[in-house]
DNA sequence: AAAGTACACGTACGGTGTACGTCTAGGAGG
DNA sequence: CCTCCTAGACGTACACCGTACGTGTACTTT
């Protein structure tokens, strides 16, 4: 029996093994043994589909989260499990991220970000900079790990910075070893205790400020 | 007369005005008031077009770098630069983030920051990680700004978060108003600043190391 | 038994990218 | 001047796409 489930579990699929190029809904429709408008009976769609892709994939996502752990750890947890998706479904990703979705499945991590944004000290108007910052950086760098965007941080540097003049681009020659060294997990982790750090930062200044008027 | 200069501007010009789904190769052909084959005479194809048409935006940054500036004054310049292709070329800019090209007009900016990161006092290493966290976090950025990855920090929050059940999301709709505004350069510049301050602590931390061994 | 419904499915239409062959205008060589 | 060659515009054709619409069948309800 059809099912949307059974619909969006092989998009998935799909998308996981041949790209996401490769998905039609005839093409879904045979990897279902089944005729191309019966899909139709499920999902409005394809564009509701893909939709559907994106919100499931997105669910996918363990937050494991902590109340009692201090809030940078709980933050550099849930960047992680927001991580973790890129590796679980390395050519959903794109698809996820490049879907405008008002799903529920999109404010759980939010309603958790923002929680512990305000255990940290931050008042609204700060935590919700700070998530915005957050997500910029990770949306980014798994774009970045997935493959997209890899002109500056080369997927493939081998080919790409090998080839350069360094006549043109002396530092690139110069630092084409490091350029061409990418660590995803090592990057994504510089960073994020990049970002931890400067928070923790701002969240003694603001602690500092309203810290007198406390209780 | 055809020339790939023409259709490449036709290319941008038709995004602009009505997205990027907008694009065909006969869509194209009429723009210019041609047959569609022509355009395969100075075309490839139209993933080779679109990469066009990203190499040909990006290479429209204007980076006014000033080497007698302090560097974090550099990195903001040339964060803003970058970010300015977002406003020039806004539904361009997702073609842009999206296709991995390897051309010159993608190394120029990286030499650029490098150049920057070297002065500001960082190794090879560092500056290339300092380099993928800038890259990063703007890109993440601008894909908020120009309207996709919205879920988490709404475009029309008004309609997102207004619907939202207090109940299940009280974070959500407790911040209900920081959420819906945006914002998009304060934004940017927050998390630019936050990302500058950071670096420079870790500037500092670098030169500290290295100091006693200097000249 | 009759009626209604849910759903799988076929056909068809207007769109897409592009391989291939043709035709024409302009320059080069005699 | 005439011929030949070539560059490039163009038409046709094919395989594929999303999906509107109508039909058939099996099952549920009455």
């Amino acid at each position: 029996m059809l099912s949307r489930d059974r619909i969006v579990a092989a998009a998935i699929s799909l998308i996981e093994r041949e790209g996401a190029d490769a998905v039609s809904m005839r093409r879904i429709a045979a990897e279902l043994g089944v005729g191309v408008m019966s899909l139709y009976n499920h999902v409005p769609n394809k564009s509701a589909l893909l939709d559907a892709v994106a919100e499931t994939v997105l669910s996918r996502i363990e937050f494991t989260d902590d109340p009692s752990a201090h809030w940078t750890d709980r933050v550099r947890m849930q960047a992680r499990a927001f991580r973790q998706i890129a590796h679980d479904f390395p050519r959903c990703t794109m698809v996820v991220v490049s879907r405008q979705l008002r799903s529920t499945a999109g404010l759980l991590p939010v309603e958790r970000a923002l929680a512990t944004l305000r255990d940290a000290g931050f008042d609204g108007r700060q935590a919700v900079r700070m998530l915005r910052v957050f997500i910029a950086y990770i949306v980014g760098s798994l774009l970045r790990e997935v493959g997209v965007t890899p002109t500056f941080a080369p997927v493939r540097p081998d080919v790409a910075v090998a080839e350069v003049d360094p006549a043109l681009f002396p530092l690139v020659g110069e630092f084409a070893p490091d350029l061409m060294a990418c660590d995803h997990e090592e990057e994504f982790d510089f960073g994020l205790e990049l970002l931890v750090q400067a928070m923790a930062v701002r969240a003694e200044q603001a602690a500092g400020r309203e810290g007198p008027h406390r209780r």
